[in-house]
DNA sequence: GACACGCATCGATGATTGTCAATGTGAAAG
DNA sequence: CTTTCACATTGACAATCATCGATGCGTGTC
């Protein structure tokens, strides 16, 4: 277990990543997947593009677009937040979905491609 | 088919893909949905992050980093070569995996988070 | 208070998926 | 030609998932 060969992810952490670095961590592999796998569901894609065109959108006008049932609408947008992908606002009997902030860059990336 | 209303899409394409377009059409949505589907799984993540680091990589040095049997690997590999975002390379008794030109870019983004 | 509305949860079901042992294939090595 | 090796494919199984009807829970409306 010697260094004689150079640890490539200490490297990395103090430079800058590169395409070279040595193999995901468990842990990070698992949250990676998890916000990928939230993506991987054209569902789901589509309710995004939807937010993201909107700004803000409640559940209830997303079932027409996505032809899908109030149940599943409801356990995709579930699957969403819980990936920190949108989150919801809760104002009277509606809950307002959005993107947030942080994830604005990243979810416009992914839309596009 | 009058152009009365701008055609979200077709402005876009135009100029830059915005945050705000209309939803995903069914075929696109479905076909990101399979690239990011193939990303959503914690073993293809690090399966990916072998063979960035390593530039090329056979199936028979990914078995024991992955902890996994060698069908499971074949079955990933396939995966990920379906999805475009591996390529192999048969020369002997080896398949050396990569990844392709057009997708380096991509995965270095998707590995660094 | 009774009702209607928006959304979440539950339970069930069919489909997909990750995994491995066993087997098949094709190529190099003896 | 037989054996060994690298990999793909098959078959089976448990787990997860997408979907929907039925139901429950708040919240506004009458």
């Amino acid at each position: 277990m010697g260094m004689t060969t150079t640890s490539r992810t200490a490297t990395a952490a103090a430079c800058c990543p590169s395409i070279t670095d040595a193999s995901l961590a468990d842990a990070d592999a698992a949250d990676l997947a998890q916000t990928y796998a939230a993506l991987g569901d054209p569902v789901r894609l589509k309710l995004l593009s939807l937010i993201a065109a909107a700004g803000e959108l409640c559940s209830c006008d997303m079932v027409e677009p996505l032809a899908k049932s109030q149940p599943t609408v409801s356990h995709h947008t579930r699957v969403l937040a819980e990936a920190g992908l949108i989150e919801g606002d809760k104002r009277g009997r509606w809950v307002y979905w959005s993107i947030p902030g942080v994830q604005v860059d990243f979810v416009r990336r992914v839309l596009a491609r």
